[in-house]
DNA sequence: GGCTAACTTTACCTCCGTCGTAAGTTTACG
DNA sequence: CGTAAACTTACGACGGAGGTAAAGTTAGCC
């Protein structure tokens, strides 16, 4: 039997090591939550998981991985909504309407986290920052995706810019979706509210954009 | 015996303070060239300009703050073009004459760094970090100052949104800047290229924001 | 049951950023 | 004009993040 999940493969050494690691991320998003994130220290995490200090930055080289879980997910999450557009649809509908998906379902990664979570990234300066790269990230993937698309040249300045706004706008509706979260608006609210901003702010795009790829 | 000063205000101070400043500030300079910006340390820098390191994190509290002089300047150079543009110039017109000036001048805040100082920020992530926050900094800026001539609420989206779009095209224009400065382009060969991609870039833009403003 | 390889642990180190403390200068007042 | 208070600056020391090296421990495979 094929099965398609890549199995715990029998692997008593795998199936712990993922606890351990799940452990640990479960004691530092609580930590993190009610002490907030830059006020945590690595030790205070590896005493409440039980484990030593240098597990914890084993598993999270850097004190952000700890916080921010599925960070390639979401950098790489406009450059696959490109890849597997419909047949004949433009990059700018494709990620329209990826948007507005994300939007319905609340995705996380579309900025849907819950209030707390997104107090303990608007206290952390540390926090920001590595967002702002996430969002950085993104922006390259879906440049390099836009490059290939296009047959252009990886500097050419038009896939540049175009990637540039389009990722912007979704980290401007991103950033909206995270103030209304911390203002104390329940998702379902934002959601509409966002849906209908979402379509001021790509329509800013559409007569430059809409033939493009 | 002189028993008024009344003229030199105790400019000696002044005048010593700001020779330390300076001093530090050229040792940091100079060592992050030499040896890269993550590889030199606080304290060499303290020993190079023989002050305490105390002294070096006091004129400059981050590490950052060493290597990027003008960080306000360049955060309000977008908001000021805005609020200086010519009567009845739009905001896009005024962002665009903005940045061919700049070019035209081959001013260091649009990125006409030398090659040594390109390469310095390319090869730190803190430094990269760094500037993604001045970049965003600056959009912030523009977006204040937006919600002012438009009368608009400073959540709108559109005023957020179109001033995240054009602070990303000059962020574009900036980091492809840099970007030929480190293939080691002359700056006039730069300007000559990018003052043509500009003009593709901003008409990206025209059409969605042309009456803006 | 023994061997190999890995993961965890321990200990140590460097460096950034921040805290109290001492010394100097400017200013206010007698 | 002198003295003392108040401010600012330079100094040494501490806490926490991140990385390295060596030893102990456990899973996986004969």
């Amino acid at each position: 039997m094929a099965t398609q999940t890549p199995a715990p493969a029998a692997g008593l050494r795998e199936t712990k090591k993922h606890e351990t690691r799940q452990l640990i991320s479960d004691h530092a998003t609580r930590l993190f939550i009610a002490g907030g994130f830059e006020q945590t220290t690595i030790a205070e995490i590896a005493a409440a998981a039980r484990v030593a200090k240098k597990t914890v930055t084993n598993y999270f080289p850097r004190k952000e991985d700890l916080a921010l879980d599925h960070q390639e997910e979401f950098a790489a999450s406009l450059a696959r909504a490109v890849t597997a557009r419909r047949p004949g649809e433009s990059v700018l509908a494709a990620l329209r309407r990826a948007f507005a998906d994300a939007v319905a379902a609340q995705d996380p990664v579309a900025g849907f986290s819950g209030q707390e979570f997104a107090r303990m990234i608007a206290d952390s300066p540390t926090l920001t920052a590595c967002l702002r790269g996430l969002h950085d990230q993104r922006e390259h993937h879906l440049a390099q995706v836009l490059a290939d698309v296009t047959a252009a040249e990886p500097g050419d300045i038009t896939v540049q810019t175009a990637a540039a706004l389009l990722g912007t706008v979704h980290r401007v509706l991103f950033h909206r979706i995270q103030t209304l979260t911390l203002a104390g608006h329940p998702n379902d609210q934002i959601a509409h509210t966002v849906a209908a901003e979402a379509a001021r702010a790509f329509d800013l795009l559409e007569p430059g954009l809409a033939d493009y790829a």
